[in-house]
DNA sequence: CATTTTTAACTGGTTAACCAAAAATTATTG
DNA sequence: CAATAATTTTTGGTTAACCAGTTAAAAATG
């Protein structure tokens, strides 16, 4: 089954195109923090579209964080000052999809703190998780399987022992997108995978034995590959 | 206007009991990598919650690259094996909400990565956007105003100029909150508001002259005091 | 019997009516 | 006239009916 595409873009159009219409709202009328925006029905009367696309931007802007909706009462504008507002909107509507370079650059950056940071910060039950990880992979791996997705779940095994959230929850948003491109582009292939089971197992012992510097030097060179073939991209 | 976040508990609580429920589901009816999930209309009758609800929680699971909605279609299995989704939709599950703490670690990891990028792959016009976020950064700290926004669009100025995509939305996505926290334990009092001027200025200055190495030192001065006070916090 | 055409059922998306809680307004009361 | 109580209006959220496109089944055709 093939997952086509075509939707999106005039989707994200009409989206755009309201978010856009609610900024202008919000300087014309001057709304400061705080203040309320006029009610979902107002709106999806006063932009001439239904009341669902109008939710579906507002959901968008309060993912991050600019409004928030509060039931049967309203929604407001986030404690952050109209220059942000604006700054961040202009931003938001601009954002294009993640091209698989960005993806890479990000989660080597990612990685190479996670990994550092689990080893400082890592208790017996996070190690556990990793290592159950680590053997899930191993299997797979020996027997010529394909283990792309072991691999990663190696990884975030890794972030989830960084505590901290907002690293663990990025790790997560870009993983599916790593696997599709990973096994798309056959990033990985057959050899590659006994070898990573080594270089794993060399990351889990420095996580375990808690030395940061240690892990990060272990994880850099599970890296090297990917890192060359990242910048060799363009 | 005071925010309460009270129904958010139990907003996301129905939301991850049935992503739970679309996990089990996939689980027990063995569904592959592109394979179909029942219609909306049949989950949320066997799941006996709304179709919203449903719609809700797929479009979480949509956010995160596990599911693909396709209008007339269906919603599909994304190409992720089973493994990999189980382990990332628990991860889901479980994310907690970002501390200040996990949100400055981050930003200072992700800037110092960014302003580096910067340097070496910023055009003219993206020069011309950061200078134009100092200024008005600058004029606003001279008035010993309130400058908080306008320090961190400054910031975002240089993550759009990295030309990463993915750290430029992971900026735009934790920038809300840090100008929340910031004015809510005030971070950036006058002085450092002054003090941060002749900073900015360095970084711009090193962006400009496309010294990747320099732009990333005088950034991580710029933090030095953030970053003792992000350590200092537990 | 294979192939094409037509028809019916099903899909995610959209719309409009409805709900309960919150605000705002009006009426009542001391 | 101020303070409280009752009522109406307004709100985001929910539900159910509807829409247009897709898909699968059935019928027609050679």
């Amino acid at each position: 089954m093939k997952l086509e595409v075509l939707t999106i873009s005039d989707n994200r159009k009409i989206q755009n195109t309201i978010i856009a219409k609610i900024r202008d709202l919000i300087n014309y009328k001057n709304l400061e923090p705080g203040d309320k925006l006029p009610s979902e029905r107002m709106l999806s009367d006063k932009f001439e579209v239904s009341r669902s696309n109008v939710r579906d931007a507002i959901q968008k802007l309060e993912f991050y964080g600019l409004l928030k909706s509060i039931p049967q009462s309203g929604t407001f504008v986030a404690n952050i000052g109209v220059v942000a507002m604006n700054g961040m909107i202009e931003d938001i509507l601009r954002l294009e999809s993640p091209d698989f370079k960005s993806l890479v650059e990000t989660r080597i950056l990612l990685e190479l703190k996670t990994v550092r940071l689990a080893a400082l910060r890592r208790n017996d039950d996070d190690l556990i998780n990793i290592k159950e990880a680590l053997d899930a992979y191993e299997a797979k791996a020996l027997l010529g399987e394909d283990a792309v997705q072991e691999d990663l779940l190696f990884h975030l095994a890794i972030a989830k022992a960084s505590r901290n959230s907002t690293m663990n929850t990025f790790m997560l948003t870009i993983t599916p997108q790593i696997i599709i491109d990973f096994e798309k582009y056959h990033v990985c292939d057959k050899d590659q995978a006994v070898k990573g089971i080594k270089e794993h197992t060399e990351i889990y012992e420095a996580i375990k034995a808690q030395k940061p510097d240690l892990a990060k030097e272990k994880m850099k060179d599970h890296f090297s590959v990917l890192y060359q073939y990242c910048y060799s991209l363009k």
